[in-house]
RNA sequence: GUGCCCGUAGCUCAGCUGGAUAGAGCGUCGGUCUCCGAAGCCGAAGGCCUUGAGUUCGAAUCUCAACAGGCACGCCA
């Protein structure tokens, strides 16, 4: 909000300068103007480096153009009533600002009167998106790759939600073909086995260790009641079975983790529908396709693809790409503003074809968006856990959720920015589990309530060893959170002369003022660990305020305007907290 | 071989659309609780931003090349 309000100060300085001919050949300005955080104090709160911009446009030095705008915001009237302490031009252009506490008392008003919806922007404009994630097979239990997905998918879309679009989200189960063909046979043969019939186990399938604890359930829940099918049913009932168990598995191993979706797309009902065998009339009616050699082809080539695709295989069987393509025709036709498929990067070589198919299908391609995520490198103690479905050595995401914890694991897994490869190593993380990010986060959350709590609740007197009543009372609190939002000048009790404690103090109010913009930024960039590592730096200036600047004191208006902060602290986190997916708790 | 992703402190990661002295955490070492939660805070050590060119006022950031790692290159899903 500080920065609006500069940007806009520093804009109207420029184009009153250039209105002037103060600045060369420009009449106004040409870039939009950000203001940024410089690294050191010594530079100001904020600063803007326009003028490093302007220095080729406007064909002057960009200290000297500095040197006139910052004149120009100086005799702003709007400018010197805005509380700017001291404004300075520092080489080699920026114009540095130093604010006043106007500012701060302003910003910690801003966030009382929007409370949970503090940070809460309208980019989406109420747009419809559809966020499509993990989309695992339902073959087996998931992995931490999954888990990446997970994470960050669910961390977009609550991001995205929370900036103003209609969001929904999507499980495409992969649920047709091959891969659950051999499901099919695998747990027909497990079935068998574990009720004592001496069948053997397909060698080429799922190992038998990783469905065991699917299969289990559903024989202790059935019984043998299917042991009379043939081997032709057995295969087609078990596969149906333990597909349901797996993806009910998958399910509550993902509401564990904080990740929930509207609506689970199965990869069967485009097959049963039609919409398969549709798409590919679509595809020959436009001419989009061909056959050859039995088999029919895309024309992806034309499209930008490095070559043309198979849709039907000679055998008559649909590849999946088919089925891709008509889940995202579907997808068009359901009326999205936004598709935001996220694919691992294993995948990513379908990337094309898939983007080919929307474009031969005339649909808008830019409305589509593909996000890949790294794939994530489990490691133990340093060392590389080689994983091989067929072996059965995966670690499972639930191990993973199991031994680090849930928060620490989601913590982990949404800081990271998707496109980069990372390391999760699991003793390390259990290990710092005690002082891992999350904790800390979630800790300075916690004592921000246990301010407020100590401020209600009797104390006992050390000197006297009776019990004092509470500082406030629960009516005196609600006065005060009207007060916070009618007006801002109750906080200048907050700030202190001192300069060392002052420093703490507006470097607090200056990261939560600056949430709204680290949402928009995440926002825009589809990363929402920015957000993560937000929370952290924003606890990080709260236990540092704490340090230095008692809350509850005998100065009852000091006692109130610390509050005040400390409630909008509270405030921010939880809302941080609330998009990243992991849980604000008042005590620990 | 071709395409995509990546290479920043011992380890795990940031570094926004090129801008001021490259930042955090973990780990290491040293301080700090008669006082709102010490799961905290303060300090120190630790860097040829893989290498080499180029673009420019200015490059960790953009371009090209080399080197190293990962992934994908099917009528698999």
């Amino acid at each position: 909000m500080i920065r609006e309000r500069l940007a806009s100060l520093v804009e109207k300085a420029i184009d009153s300068a250039s209105k002037d001919g103060k600045l060369g050949p420009l009449t106004s300005c040409p870039v939009p103007v950000t203001i940024e955080r410089p690294r050191s104090l010594e530079h100001g709160d904020l600063a803007v480096g326009i003028a490093l911009k302007l220095a080729g446009p406007a064909k002057m030095s960009p200290l000297k153009i500095a040197e006139v705008v910052a004149e120009y915001i100086e005799k702003d009237a709007e400018a010197s009533s805005a509380n700017i302490a001291r404004l300075a031009v520092a080489p080699p252009g920026f114009i540095n600002f130093h604010l006043g506490s106007g500012w701060l008392e302003l910003a910690l008003q801003e966030i009382h009167k929007e409370g949970e919806n503090f940070g809460r922007l309208n980019i989406g404009e109420g747009k419809r998106v559809l966020v499509e994630y993990v989309s695992a097979n339902p073959t087996g239990d998931l992995h931490i790759g999954h888990g990446r997905g997970a994470v960050y998918g669910s961390c977009l879309s609550n991001l995205l939600d929370f900036v103003g679009f209609n969001v929904e989200q999507e499980f495409y189960v992969n649920d047709a073909g091959e891969q659950i063909a051999q499901l099919g046979f695998c747990s027909w043969a497990l079935y068998q086995r574990l009720l004592g019939r001496d069948v053997p186990y397909p060698e080429e399938g799922y190992p038998e260790i990783s469905l065991k604890h699917f299969l289990e359930p559903l024989v202790a829940q059935e019984g043998d009641k299917y042991m009379h099918l043939d081997a032709e049913e057995g295969p087609k009932t078990l596969g149906a079975l333990t597909k349901v168990v797996i993806m009910n598995s998958q399910r509550d191993l993902l509401a564990r983790l904080g990740v929930n979706f509207n609506t689970w797309f199965s990869e069967t009902s485009l097959h049963t529908s039609g919409a398969v065998t549709s798409v590919l009339e679509e595809f020959s009616k436009r001419e989009m396709s061909f056959e050859l050699e039995g088999a029919l082809w895309l024309k992806a080539k034309e499209l930008g693809d490095e070559r043309d695709r198979v849709l039907r295989k000679s055998t008559g069987n649909t590849t999946y790409l088919a089925a891709d393509a008509a889940y995202h025709l579907n997808k068009y036709k359901r009326g999205f503003d936004q598709l935001v498929t996220i694919w691992g990067s294993d995948h990513h070589g379908q990337v094309p074809g898939l983007k080919a198919s929307v474009k031969a299908l005339d649909l808008d391609p830019d409305k589509l968006e593909i996000i890949l995520t790294q794939l994530v490198n489990l490691q133990r103690d340093g060392q590389m856990v080689r994983m091989s479905k067929r072996a059965g050595t995966v670690v499972t995401l639930e191990e993973v959720m199991d031994e680090v914890g849930v928060d620490a694991t989601r913590y982990y897994l949404a800081e990271s920015n998707p496109q980069n490869p990372i390391n999760f190593d699991v003793e390390l993380a259990k290990k710092s589990s005690k002082e891992n990010p999350a904790f800390y986060i979630q800790y300075a959350h916690a004592r921000c309530c246990a301010i407020l709590r100590r401020a209600l609740e009797e104390q006992v007197n050390q000197e006297t060893g009776k019990q004092d009543p509470p500082v406030l009372t629960q009516a005196q609190i609600d006065e005060y959170k009207k007060e916070y939002v009618a007006n801002a000048e109750v906080f200048r009790a907050a700030f202190e002369p001192d300069h060392e404690v002052f420093l703490h103090q507006k470097a607090l109010v200056q990261k939560l003022d600056a949430f709204p913009d680290e949402v928009r930024e995440a926002a825009v960039t589809r990363l929402p660990g920015r957000l993560a590592r937000y929370a952290y730096e924003l606890a990080n200036d709260m236990q540092k305020f704490y340090e230095v600047s008692r809350v509850i004191t005998d100065d009852l208006s000091v006692t109130k305007a610390r509050l005040g902060l400390i409630l909008a602290t509270q405030q921010v986190l939880a809302n941080t907290l609330k998009v990243i997916g992991v849980s604000a708790p008042e005590r620990m």
